[in-house]
RNA sequence: GGAAGCGUGCCGGAGCGGCCGAACGGAACAGUCUUGAAAACUGUCGUAGUUAAUAGCUACCGUGGGUUCAAAUCCCACCGCUUCCUCCA
């Protein structure tokens, strides 16, 4: 949710934002215009509602004599009051609609356009070169008898697999010494819930255009979260939180369910896409003044894994009509996979400012004992998805892989994953 | 799943339908005293909306409805917690 202060005194911020995104301009003026009828409204209300209060108190000092003609008047009184807190109330409502439908305002700096308007910010690392035919990690996972995707597809349909052997312990692997780094850097680890209430699930943005990528059950209503981000924005919910010794950061693991609705037929080879998959999240809530600081730390200790998996890959600035709602600047950095010869997302960092705690009433102390809204930011710093470009980017000739120095510490110092299948 | 009880401010804990945004105690903060500290004493001590306003007004006593001139206080539903029983790990 937007700040409404910033709605009051620089509307044509929100609408310059509104442009870079793409998205619809007049809903600015919409929302001032709601905003001031509802205050309109409410001030009506509050003065009637005064005179109630004052109304009702005399009927409680008066005599017995004077009492019935009081309570007359209260009733009356109490009517109008009634119908003025409906308009008010209604035209609430209405601002609430406008006002959740304008998305995070961009950060200045961000490129504008939409999917394609990317920047690059750098490339890291060379791209491996192979003097064999190289194989796709599907390939090399039934070689290694390390997924088997068709197992997954028997049991719980597409988009599932089954990681097995050397496979599971390489997720497991990936996920600890991510953990490791993030504890190293003051992120208190955090085992989450991936069932949560509604409330949250709209309180951190994913219930809007999106909504139908969300795992939901009815009988419970409660929705399966497709990252620990929503878990790890709801943790401090309604909260004061104390900021005053530096940010309050977390490393999220969970499983996330994805319904990925909207992409039949992309990326159905493998386990680039799937429906179920396990993710370390970072999460950092901090004074808004250090926000951007605090994205590009994410984005450092992203960059940190990626070179400890000995990954090629790319950082982007994506463009703000790329941006999901909540955020106001994101970076992703990207990895190569040979495979596809193209670079493909494994880690996603978002700035979302204030928007998130917002919605989510995190607040914080300032300096001058003053509540102030907080700001979240988001950033992964391990997936599933990483084996694809680790096992493709570290496959020998004989379809064998080679595991990263910096993870066989956490496979009791293996070195390769070993062909098993002929 | 069945039964009973309970949900009040940072914590504990009062609260006859009007005088309750809420007694009292503790914690915290500031000050007095003290060489300093403790103790004692004094004071401050919720959040938000509206407003030019740290004035006023409004809202909030689990949540949402209702009754009433007036609700923390009565009624209904829901949520949560505790205990007992049952069940299952």
């Amino acid at each position: 949710m937007i700040d409404l202060n910033l709605l009051r005194e620089n509307p044509d911020a929100i609408k310059a934002s509104q442009r870079a995104r793409g998205n619809d301009e007049s809903i600015v003026d919409e929302a001032v215009k709601a905003d001031a009828t509802w205050r309109k409204a409410l001030q009506e209300y509050e003065s009637l509602r005064a005179e109630q209060n004052a109304a009702a108190k005399q009927v409680g000092a008066a005599s017995k004599e004077d009492r019935p003609a009081l309570i007359q008047a209260g009733q009356l009184l109490a009517e109008r009051v009634k119908a003025a807190l409906e308009i008010a109330n209604a035209a609430e409502v209405h601002l609430n609609d406008v006002i959740w439908k304008i998305e995070n305002v961009v950060v200045d700096g961000v490129p504008t356009g939409g999917e394609e308007n990317f920047v690059v910010l750098k490339e890291v690392g060379t791209k491996p070169t192979f003097d064999f035919e190289p194989r796709d990690h599907v390939a090399l996972g039934e070689l290694l008898d390390i997924i088997d995707i068709e197992r997954g597809v028997k049991v719980s349909g597409s988009r599932f697999y089954f990681l097995k052997g050397w496979g599971a312990r390489l997720e497991l692997a990936l996920m600890n010494m991510a953990l490791d780094l993030a504890a190293k850097n003051d992120f208190t680890a955090l085992v989450t819930p991936t069932l949560v209430r509604p409330e949250v699930m709209a309180g951190t943005g994913f219930l809007g255009a999106h909504s139908d990528e969300i795992y939901y059950l009815p009988a419970d209503e409660l929705y399966l979260t497709g990252t620990s981000e929503v878990a790890l924005a709801g943790y401090h919910r309604d909260e004061i939180i104390d900021l005053s010794k530096g940010p309050l950061r977390y490393a999220g693991w969970s499983t996330c369910y994805r319904r990925e609705a909207g992409s039949a037929g992309r990326d159905t080879r493998g386990i680039l896409r799937v429906h179920q998959f396990n993710k370390l999240e970072m999460f950092s809530y901090i004074n808004p003044a250090d926000a951007e600081q605090e994205h590009l730390k994410l984005l450092e200790l992203e960059e940190q894994m990626l070179q400890a998996c000995e990954l090629a890959y790319r950082v982007i600035d994506t463009a703000a009509g790329d941006l999901g709602s909540s955020a106001a600047r994101k970076y992703d950095s990207e990895a190569w996979v040979p495979s596809q010869q193209t670079y493909r997302e494994l880690t996603s960092s978002s700035n979302c400012t204030t928007f998130q705690a917002r919605r989510l009433n995190v607040r914080f102390r300032d300096e001058n004992g003053k509540t102030q809204t907080a700001a979240t930011l988001n950033g992964t710093l391990a997936t599933t998805r990483w084996l694809v470009a680790i096992l493709e980017t570290h496959q020998q000739a004989d379809g064998s892989v080679r595991i990263p120095a910096a993870l066989r510490p956490y496979l009791g110092g293996q070195e390769f994953i070993p062909v098993v299948k002929a």
